[in-house]
RNA sequence: GGGCGCGUAGCUCAGCGGGAGAGCACUACGUUGACAUCGUAGGGGUCACUGGUUCAAUCCCAGUCGCGCCCACCA
């Protein structure tokens, strides 16, 4: 007995413990013999994070497209796991220490630190796998990865010895964005640039041996002056040819900086001079490299100036007054007190030329979003990404990866051809600790482990020496880019690896596509030789109602695992579905949800109505021998739905699947051959009855197969509860086969569609002459053909019976004083008398005339026109033509029945 | 500055060369023992604007306006 409601809270989670028991997640489940590999490796989620509703959509997504293939007899590997993610966990710990009033990380040390962060994660992280279980993924759970964990340790160690020996991985000097506050190197992708109000100075800077000649330079962050080493002139700007070459005094310090000439100043900006300070500036850097200029940091790691025992600052620097005071100013100042400091001593000196307003970008973390990133230069490790790009690049260019939607191609090949050295450095404790020591003199040796590394040493310095690691860990993004192969046992040549790698889709948010799928497509080309995956399907990020980015701080943020509560994770699944055509954003509104839990609502009561009419599924029945047209007809049309659904899917067309279920479901099965079926359900025709209880059930179990890939637990709830011989088996439908029909009565579908456009035709008239809703007229039908004559026939009970009727009979012409509708070549009428409101007729039917007359000017003219007829195909004149006659009979037909009306 | 996306019914969005669609919201009416989480019917749109291509443009092209995103730059 089917429950009076489905009550999904109850319903998810026991049918998720099913599956689970009934291994049917495990890879190979459900596989047909020698079948194709179809795997997905889920986009690893941090071992912080919790469900949000972009992983939801993400997730979603990836199992739809995995149940549907797993249905279709696929090997199907959806690989599951998590990201340590560096930063993110080590602040997270960080924070929990700070608030219990712990020991900070640096007094405890690094191994007591890492082992807390372990501890944490048995306790707290990871939960978001259990909420990814609760929205119904089907992901192989025996196979979870963490990216720290012990084999992709392994997997990462031999990437980065590989690449280091290869000398695509080095060590360098350069600037890196720096966050003061962690003290760490930061992606150039993880920088976020924020236009906030600011100000730009103009400082006069003295030319050497000119007395008073300044020469004008501009910053919006006066205290980096400090650092500077020389002025950047066009070479073609005739204001200042003959300072190139001569020397500008660094005011407050003494240093003297070369004037060079370089095209990076820009004549019309400002005056024209750069002040060049190439230890703080990403452009500074390359001219002062151009240029041969000293590269002078004034920073610390927290951003602090350092001056005083600072060599590089105070090199070739005369000692005088004026420095010893600076010194003693700004010394140990943080970067933004010793910017007011400057700008007062400048002023001091009369050296501020002027003041502007002006809105700057300030580089800020992404991830903290208040720290101000500071252009740093440090020691650093560094991936030749511009060699490893260019495979990745052919791969897509040549098609052996296809991006869809097609467009973010563009993007990839834009950002990959102009790549930067990867910085994969990091100065963090949680992390794959980088495998390179240095000897006594700084010599590197990296190597698999400490006693490779030993034994490297002592072959280099021909004794033993002793070796101290290198501190730093690598960016979370660099063990992230060997997930498609290091989660398949990479670098051991395991089955699985063999088996199911390269991958077939990956699935993410188009916002990633620089962090990760780029990466994953240089290292899985560089090690395994292969494009990592063959299709990247990329979806949209979700944003709330009004299109607002979700945060917490707006408050606007919807929480997936909510609306699971509320409508059921079934109603969530095929609301994100039906949404993912949206362009970039995506718009959730919850009244979708709420639509869609109807649906399953609706699902549900159908399979109430077939039990309580008794069908029964029927083992081995075939509806091509049926016998009913209804039943001949609603087999058509679950072939047709099917179909589409399955071409939707294989195109990424999640939203078209979602529509053509719902119509199919909702707006076929339930609307019309439910109620078509119902007189025959309690008819006395035996033969008709069984049949069409068979068809009934057949029809369900198509439904819930074709639905199950977007509502996986109300199918697989209802599967069971069908009654009939399949539900016997005890298999979960998720391990049944996807319909592969090709029944299709086109006779029948368009006998059927016929009754349904009369019905509607009818119930629509009807409403419009207020003929009241439980009023059963009487009917007659003039000018029929045979067709229409046979078809009356056989379906008048039905008929009768959906459009309210008392009879319906046969005419030798309309009746007088009736409302009358043209179906074809016959016309229905409807008698006045009582029911029928005559003025709202003759106003209908009027409407109708214009719209028709209308109609008609429209298809004349274009027949008339030589051009078209010449060169439009003649497919689309016939289909014209068919539109005018049908149009002229219909606009005959009204005329005739407004003339019978009569005159008010 | 470069690139991308979006402007279609009150709202959220499909469609994208040959008759303007869905869901929600709205209005009216509820009769049918699967379903009021429902049923039936209905109103509502110069498909942002201007040009062009075409026999034909919501759809293709160019431009304009508006909204949003990404990248770079801003000394």
């Amino acid at each position: 007995m089917l429950e009076k409601t489905h009550d999904s809270t109850a319903t998810e989670p026991r049918i998720y413990a099913a599956w689970e028991a009934a291994g049917a997640f495990r890879a190979g489940a459900a596989a047909r013999d020698g079948a194709e590999t179809f795997t997905i490796v889920i986009p690893p989620p941090n071992v912080t994070g919790s469900l949000h509703i972009g992983h939801a959509l993400n997730n979603t997504l990836q199992d739809i497209l995995i149940r549907f293939e797993r249905m279709r007899g696929r090997d199907v590997l959806w690989q599951p796991g998590m990201d340590h993610a560096g930063i993110a966990t080590q602040m997270v710990v960080e924070r929990q220490m700070m608030e219990r009033q712990e020991p900070g990380r640096r007094e405890i040390g690094r191994a007591a630190f890492v082992d807390k962060v372990w501890a944490w994660q048995a306790e707290s992280g990871g939960d978001i796998l259990n909420q990814l279980k609760r929205l119904g993924c089907s992901c192989d759970w025996d196979r979870e990865r963490f990216t720290l964990d012990e084999g992709l340790s392994k997997a990462v160690l031999k990437v980065f010895v590989d690449l280091y020996r290869d000398d695509l991985i080095y060590r360098d000097k350069r600037l890196v964005n720096w966050d003061p506050k962690l003290q760490t190197a930061v992606s150039d992708l993880e920088v976020e640039n924020v236009e906030i109000p600011g100000h730009l100075w103009h400082f006069k800077y003295p030319i050497e041996e000119q007395e008073g000649r300044f020469i004008v330079v501009a910053t919006t962050r006066p205290e980096t002056m400090l650092g500077d080493t020389g002025v950047a002139v066009h070479p073609d700007d005739e204001r200042y040819r003959d300072l190139v070459g001569k020397n500008a005094i660094l005011p407050l310090v003494g240093r003297r900086m070369r004037i060079v000439a370089d095209e990076h100043a820009d004549p019309e900006l400002g005056s024209g001079a750069v002040k060049i300070t190439p230890a703080h500036d990403f452009n500074d850097f390359e001219v002062g490299k151009r240029h041969d200029l000293p590269m002078v940091n004034v920073f610390d790691a927290e951003a602090n100036v350092v001056l005083k025992d600072n060599e590089d600052f105070l090199a070739g620097v005369p000692q005088s007054d004026d420095l010893a005071a600076t010194i003693a100013a700004l010394d140990g100042l943080d970067r933004f007190a010793a910017r007011k400091r400057v700008v007062a001593l400048m002023e001091e000196r009369g050296l501020i030329a002027t003041v502007e307003d002006k809105p700057v970008m300030v580089p800020h973390d992404e991830k903290s979003k208040t720290t101000v990133i500071e252009p740093y230069l440090t020691d650093q490790w560094f991936a030749d990404a511009k060699t490893l790009a260019k495979p990745a690049i052919a791969s897509v260019r040549e098609g052996r990866t296809r991006f869809v939607p097609k467009t973010w191609e563009k993007t990839y090949f834009e950002w990959m051809e102009n790549i930067q050295p990867w910085c994969i450095s990091r100065q963090l404790w949680w992390g794959h600790q980088i495998p390179a020591w240095y000897g006594p003199d700084g010599t590197v040796f990296v190597a698999h482990s400490e006693e490779e590394a030993q034994a490297d040493a002592e072959a280099h310095y021909g004794r033993a020496e002793p070796l101290t690691r290198d501190p730093d860990v690598l960016d979370t993004w660099f063990s992230s880019a060997l997930w498609p192969f290091s989660t398949l046992g990479w670098p051991e040549e395991t089955p699985e690896l063999a088996r199911y790698y390269p991958t077939t889709t990956l699935v993410t948010a188009f916002d990633i596509i620089f962090f990760w799928v780029a990466r994953m497509m240089m290292m899985g080309l560089h090690f395994t030789g292969k494009e990592p995956f063959r299709d990247v399907y990329l979806h949209a990020l979700v944003r709330d109602e009004t299109g607002a980015k979700m945060s917490k701080s707006k408050g606007n943020v919807i929480d997936p695992l909510d609306l699971v509560d509320q409508y059921g994770a079934d109603a969530l699944r095929f609301t994100l579905a039906s949404i993912t055509a949206q362009g970039r954003d995506i718009k959730l509104a919850t009244s979708r949800v709420e639509g869609y839990r109807n649906f399953a609502t609706k699902l549900w009561n159908a399979a109430r109505f077939a039990e309580h009419h008794d069908c029964r599924v029927v083992d081995g029945f075939d509806p091509a021998e049926a016998k009913e047209t209804l039943n001949r007809w609603i087999a058509t049309e679950t072939t047709r739905a099917a179909r589409s659904v399955t071409t939707a899917i294989e195109g990424y067309r999640f939203n078209e699947a979602a529509s053509a279920l719902y119509r199919f479901v909702w707006h076929q099965f339930c609307d019309w051959y439910v109620e078509f079926a119902k007189p025959i359900l309690t008819g006395d025709d035996e033969g008709a009855r069984d049949e069409t209880r068979a068809t009934v059930a057949w029809g369900l179990r198509r439904i819930v197969e074709l639905l199950h890939p977007l509502m996986p637990f109300i199918t697989e709830d209802l599967a069971a509860k069908l009654p009939g011989a399949t539900a016997a088996d005890g298999a979960p439908l998720m391990l049944s086969r996807w319909p592969e029909l090709d029944f299709e009565d086109t006779a029948a579908a368009d006998e059927i569609n016929w009754m349904i456009d009369l019905i509607a035709a009818i119930r629509s008239v009807r409403a419009d002459v207020n003929v009241p809703a439980g009023a059963r007229i009487p009917v007659t039908v003039s000018g029929a053909n045979d067709v229409t004559r046979a078809r009356l026939a056989t379906h008048a009970t039905l008929i009768k019976r959906l459009a309210r009727l008392e009879s319906l009979d046969l005419a030798d012409g309309p009746t007088p004083r009736s409302a009358q509708i043209v179906i074809g070549e016959a016309t229905v009428c409807m008698p006045l008398s009582g029911v029928v409101d005559i003025e709202a007729e003759r106003s209908r039917l009027s409407n109708e005339l214009a719209k028709v007359g209308k109609e008609i000017a429209k298809l004349d003219a274009k027949l008339a026109n030589e051009q078209f007829l010449a060169k439009a195909p003649d497919e689309v004149i016939a289909v014209q033509r068919a539109r005018l006659e049908e149009a002229s009979t219909l606009r005959t037909k009204t005329e005739a029945a407004l003339a019978r009306l009569g005159s008010g």
